[in-house]
Parts: structure tokens; sequence; C-alpha cells
DNA sequence: TCCGATATATATCGAACTGATATAGCTATT
DNA sequence: AATAGCTATATCAGTTCGATATATATCGGA
């Protein structure tokens, strides 16, 4: 999926900026399944606006740049419901420094392995919060999407949701059950070692 | 993490040619957790060969193009340490297409919704049972990685797979106790809305 | 009160990476 | 006997990331 049908998907849920469709990617709706960069996003709401998928209108704000603020066309949105239908949809892909790093846990001192054990489950903690669908603190359009008129988040966005929670709960989970087993066993390697 | 280093963390188990690194990243110890591609990996290969970091031996095949064994040098094998010791690694990120179309199931018909949240649950169910540290299938050094020379495999990357299994395994559960409701409701806003 | 940090907002660009393609011979299946 | 798929290396166009530039507003702390 290409960052112009991701910036599709997102002005589904009304109007936005570019900053605003970031945000949606950082700490919004898609952020633990989908990335973008703003690099990426600007060019692609120009190309969609050469192809008439989205048009936008100027905001001249008092003493501030001028805000452009996106919203679909009828062809935009017919264009994206097509995409849904007929796209084959890409690999899942998970990407983890920490996990990849862990895999040479016999290589390096016990306290870095600890500490990166401990990193991933604050950050996985932190997520599994963060995701929580009833957490309405960051206002804006950016947590408004997938919400309808009476701002009942939809089931969809609350499935996957529900999901992402379960993913980080289960990774607590195995963290705090398997943890003080795995440094054991690598201060029994590295005695055996010596 | 850029691929020279993931190169050089593939190298850490021992000699590979460059299709085997990236058998490591499509099917083996690395899969579930990063990815490199061909078109990075040779050219990465390339650099850390003139960075003397790595070095090969050609060996010419009979009636084979020849194939380039790489392995790491003493130097090599320092620089991936000190990397593991100095790197602040990046945050994880999870890219999955089918999340970000579900999230969008009240606008699709539910068979699409009903098809992808199938095709979600079969891929994790494979990669649950291709974690499996037991599985010696794939024989070659894509899966000898991570085995000390008796082929017991380490502490580190056994508790790698076992996370991922449990990740896996979660949302297997997840949509086993999910899917059902999310369709109901999909049906009954659906109907709201004739 | 003033400073620095953070947030809003757009835009651009080099570096990195993916995915496709080319080449070429072998192996397994139909 | 033919076709598809595997091993193996290499290259390249197009996409994307991450950093940087620009300009202003706001908020908390010294």
């Amino acid at each position: 999926m290409d960052v112009r049908t991701l910036c599709l998907g997102a002005l589904m849920g009304g109007e936005a900026t570019g900053y605003e469709i970031r945000k949606m990617f950082e700490d919004g709706t898609f952020s633990h399944f989908q990335i973008a960069s703003l690099g990426s996003i600007y060019p692609a709401l120009t190309k969609l606006t050469q192809d008439g998928l989205v048009t936008f209108v100027e905001h001249e704000q008092e003493n501030r740049p001028d805000k452009k603020i996106y919203h679909l066309t009828p062809e935009g949105r017919r264009t994206f419901l097509r995409t849904l239908l007929q796209t084959r949809p890409a690999e899942d892909r998970y990407r983890s420094d920490i996990l990849f790093m862990l895999t040479f846990a016999e290589e390096m001192p016990i306290e870095l392995t600890e500490a990166l054990i401990d990193e991933f489950a604050a950050r996985h903690q932190m997520m599994s919060l963060q995701i929580d669908p009833e957490n309405t603190d960051k206002a804006g359009s950016a947590s408004t999407y997938g919400r309808d008129e009476d701002g009942k988040p939809n089931p969809g966005c609350c499935f996957v949701a529900g999901l992402g929670q379960a993913m980080c709960d289960a990774t607590l989970k195995f963290i705090k059950e398997n943890k003080q087993g795995l440094l054991e066993e690598l201060r029994k390697f590295k005695a055996d070692k010596t």
C-alpha cells in the first residue's frame, strides 16, 4: 500500500491537513500498523490533487503559515473503495531492532539483555494504554477518525484496536513469565564458558 | 538498523552466501522481525568487503554461477559487537495492509471483511508453526543459525521465537473470540442503513 | 520576564531500501 | 519433453524515510 492510498484512507474520516494525516500515523488511529512520514505525505497529496482525487481549501491564518485543509473528491472516494476491493493485501511485516539484538544475547553483557527486554516491555505497555479506544485524551481530527457522527468508534476500528491490545498484552505476559528464565540461562552459559 | 549491520549479524552464525542471508530474513531465524531484500544485501556485502569487515571465498561450481561464501573478519565481529553495545534500538514498527483495510470494514462487503480476517488468521497460523524452534525441516545454514555446535538453539533465539509465537497465538485467540461479533455488528449496521 | 522546548504547518532533498528485472543453469513435476 | 521453480549474483528505477529549513505560537520553568 503506497502512501497515496494511505492518504486517501486517512481522508475517509473527513478533512485534514498533511500535518494531521501524519499524526494519524504517528499517534492516531493507524499508528500501530502503518507508517508514513511527512516527506512522503506532502508529495502524495500534491499528486492526488493533480489527479483530482483530493482538493484543498487554503486557510489563511493570522500570523501563521497557510493551512491547506484537504478532503476527498467523489472520485477520490470511489477510487479508494475500488482499491479496497481490488488490492491483494501485502504480507504483514514486523520490524524490531530489539528482538534482532536479543538474538545475540549470548554475546553481550547480561545487563544489556535485561535493559533491552525492559525497554521492549515498557514500549508495549505504553502502546497498549495508547490503543485503548476509550482514550479520547488526544482531541482533534487525529483521534476523531474512525468514529461516526455520535463519536462512537466504528466496529472495524474497535476490532483492530482490540487485536493490537491483545498482541501487546500477550507480549507483556510472555516477558513476565520468561524474562527471569532467560537471564538465568544466560548466567549459567557465561559461567560454563569460564 | 541498516542492512550492513543486519548482514554482519547474519554472518555471526557462520559463513553464508548473499542468497542464504536473504533466506534468513525471508524464511529463517530473522524472518519474523527483520526484512532485507537482495537488492540491499548484495551492495551491503560489497561495501562491507571494501571496509574489511567481511571477506569471501569464491567457489567455482561446475556448470553454475560462482558462489561467494562470505564470512566475518575479526574486525567485522568486533564492529558488530560494538554496534550492539552502542546502538539505541529504533522503535518497533508493525505494518499491516490487512489491519488498515479492516479499519474500513463498514465501507466494504461483509464477505470481504471475513475473507481478510481469515487470511490474517491463516498467515499467523502458518507463522506460529514456522517459528517453532523444534522445526528443523529447513536444512542448510539458514536454519542452523542461532544454534551452537551441538545444534542446540541459543537462549536468546529461543526467547525471541517464543515471544513471536505468543504474539501469533494471541492474535489467533482474539480472532476466534471476536470475529463473529464483528461480523454481526457489521450486519446490524448495514441493516440500519437501509 | 525571558529563554528554551515543544507544537503547528509546509516543503525539499539526499540516502536508503524495495521490488522488479536480467542472466543462467540446474532440478523436479506433470 | 516442457514448464515451473530453485540456486545464485547483479543492477536499477521508483518509493520512502529521516533530516533539515522556515516561520510562528504557546507553555513551563528559571
